[in-house]
DNA sequence: ACAGCATTAAACAGGC
DNA sequence: GGCCTGTTTAATGCTG
């Protein structure tokens, strides 16, 4: 019934309804969520003194204004004012950065604590409360024009200026930028409200949570639903105020924004930073970049040391670490509870289940280490692991030790995955033993891997749609997206394999599908019709992988399990229920 | 309900 | 005898 060339809106819901929060994380979320409660709270007391002292400050200071007499006196006390005040402000706007933060951690992403160099004009900006604002006004509207007539000496303050300047509140300055933060900010509004567990329901409001209204800057609290609305539609009716304090809302959102753009990237190099280093010992001359291009060679792992010890020093890694968190990256154990159990990728949809050159390229760091399982069939990886060799031929052992290079997830359970890399050798016609000098090595025939599947639903027309929904429209990634930020969770399909990745692996699905369609004559390397990721992604994300309890290696962490040299020591590193040494 | 496929488990045989 | 390789069968689950 459902063709599924697009991921439809119920399949959306579905993998995210699967793949929501296990209990733990609900249950961290919670913690999480009341923690942050509190810290707002404090906040807010904290804001209120900051004000008072700020009231002062400007009581003060109005009396000495009155009592100077020359203008130049004037002057100097309005810069001294003014100073004073920024100090202040900056001390409100450090707190309003930690705020920021907690919300941050809250909603999207974990910063570190001690991170500083955030913008800090731009990003507390909305964060000031409405009675802030007014202080301001009431010291900028006073002097503002001296100010812009004397060459106003606190150019470091001139961002916090005009990013509160809220008198004029219908200059846009950037119509797109506003509408993309207001779409993200009601989004993200959305996000710290609903986060934890408030499902919008028709008594529920992203401005009212905790009987409290959210407006930035009013916390009145309200008994009922009603009376908050009474009170939004009073207070924060369609005026200048009210717009201004959007604006700057969007501002914040925007800041957001950025600064999570920013982060990610961070975590993205430290990721790619840990990859390498984890190869390091490994020799292998080439950075692993997620899209590098290079062709993984069999010399790669030829180059390896023999004396690579495989005993990974496991250090387990939590269930929610900061990286799953943050990055809905699926770590190794994020997605070791929730793996496939059975199939790849459903070969129904006619995906190429055929890794690529191309898809080992954009994909292989992650599935190197990450204790994920790929969303392809045996015969795909079979066959892949033998076209990828110089000779187009393998041993069985050689295919073994392909599978655990390759893949952290086949590090584990070799009993039982070795098991099924024989069973579908043997199985399939398209894998031919052919009797060598070494001894026996299996190819592939191409003809019969294309003919296993005859299936119903082939052709370009699907093949299209899947290419349309996965690499060219920008339908699919942003839905994805939405889908992940909207959770905050890691989602463990498209998200579990990292933002990156999903475009890596829709890419490499493009590809194969490219490849299926460019040469159904040729090699072939991949001439079976697409199959829609989304089933693997499901797959990926409901699968109960049973943990060994006697598995050393375990779940691969992000660091720890680089680059083994299969070819010399996989036995001993990656089986876990043998112990034979005679490779090759 | 059924067929087809993939996965997993297991039994078995032959060779080293 | 133990292990590896290779074949085969069966059970199970998923999907169209």
């Amino acid at each position: 019934m459902m063709t599924p060339q697009v991921i439809t809106p119920q399949q959306m819901q579905q993998i995210l309804q699967q793949q929501v929060l296990s209990p733990q994380q609900l249950q961290v979320l919670l913690q999480q969520q009341q923690a942050l409660m509190l810290q707002q709270q404090q906040l807010q007391e904290f804001y209120k003194k900051q004000q008072e002292q700020l009231h002062l400050q400007l009581l003060q200071q109005q009396q000495q204004q009155q009592h100077a007499g020359s203008k130049q006196s004037k002057e100097q006390q309005v810069s001294a004012q003014q100073l004073a005040f920024q100090q202040q402000l900056l001390q409100v706007q450090q707190v309003q950065q930690q705020h920021l933060l907690n919300l941050q951690r809250q909603g999207l992403l974990t910063i570190q604590p001690g991170q500083t160099g955030l913008p800090l004009h731009s990003l507390t900006q909305g964060m000031i409360p409405a009675e802030l604002q007014q202080l301001w006004k009431e010291v900028t509207n006073a002097h503002v024009k001296e100010e812009h007539n004397n060459n106003n000496n606190s150019s470091s303050n001139n961002n916090g200026h005009r990013g509160l300047d809220l008198s004029s509140p219908a200059t846009p300055k950037n119509p797109l930028l506003n509408q993309h933060a207001s779409t993200n900010g009601q989004y993200m509004s959305h996000k710290r409200e609903g986060s934890t567990l408030e499902e919008p329901s028709p008594n529920s409001h992203p401005l009212y949570g905790h009987g409290v209204c959210k407006w930035p800057g009013c916390e009145a609290v309200f008994d009922d639903f009603h009376s908050f609305l009474k009170h939004l539609n009073n207070e924060h009716a369609l005026d200048d105020r009210s717009t201004a304090q959007c604006r700057v809302q969007m501002q914040v959102v925007q800041q957001l924004e950025l600064q999570l753009a920013k982060d990610k990237e961070r975590l993205q190099a430290m990721m790619t930073h840990l990859h390498v280093k984890s190869t390091e010992p490994k020799a292998t001359p080439q950075p692993l970049n997620l899209v590098s291009s290079v062709t993984l060679s069999k010399s790669a792992h030829e180059a390896s040391s023999p004396l690579s010890l495989p005993q990974t020093p496991t250090t387990p890694t939590t269930p929610l670490t900061p990286l799953s968190q943050t990055h809905s990256v699926i770590t190794a154990n994020s997605l070791h509870s929730v793996a496939p159990r059975r199939r790849f990728f459903s070969e129904k949809y006619n995906m190429p289940i055929s890794p690529g050159t191309d898809y080992i390229n954009q994909n292989k760091d992650f599935y190197m280490n990450a204790d994920v399982r790929p969303p392809f069939t045996y015969a795909s990886l079979i066959r892949q692991a033998i076209l990828e060799s110089p000779e187009k031929q393998l041993t069985l052992n050689e295919i073994y030790n392909w599978f655990t290079r390759m893949f952290a997830y086949f590090r584990r359970n070799a009993a039982t995955w070795k098991n099924a890399v024989r069973h579908n050798l043997s199985l399939h016609k398209c894998f031919v033993r052919v009797e060598n000098v070494k001894g026996a090595v299996w190819t592939v025939d191409e003809l019969e891997f294309q003919k296993r599947r005859p299936q119903k639903i082939s052709g370009p027309a699907l093949v299209k749609n899947i290419q349309t929904s996965l690499g060219y429209g920008p339908t699919l990634s942003a839905a994805f997206q939405a889908s992940m930020a909207e959770n905050n969770i890691p989602l463990y399909t498209t998200a579990s394999i990292g933002s990156p990745t999903l475009h890596s692996l829709a890419h490499a699905i493009r590809e194969e599908m490219n490849g299926a369609m460019d040469h159904g004559n040729s090699n072939g390397s991949d001439s079976s019709p697409g199959r829609s990721p989304l089933p693997a992604m499901h797959h990926i994300s409901v699968k109960e992988e049973p943990l060994d309890p006697d598995d050393h290696e375990g779940p691969l962490s992000l660091v720890t399990t680089a680059n083994h040299s299969p070819d010399f020591d996989h036995h001993r590193d990656y089986d876990d229920d043998q112990g034979h040494d005679d490779m090759l």
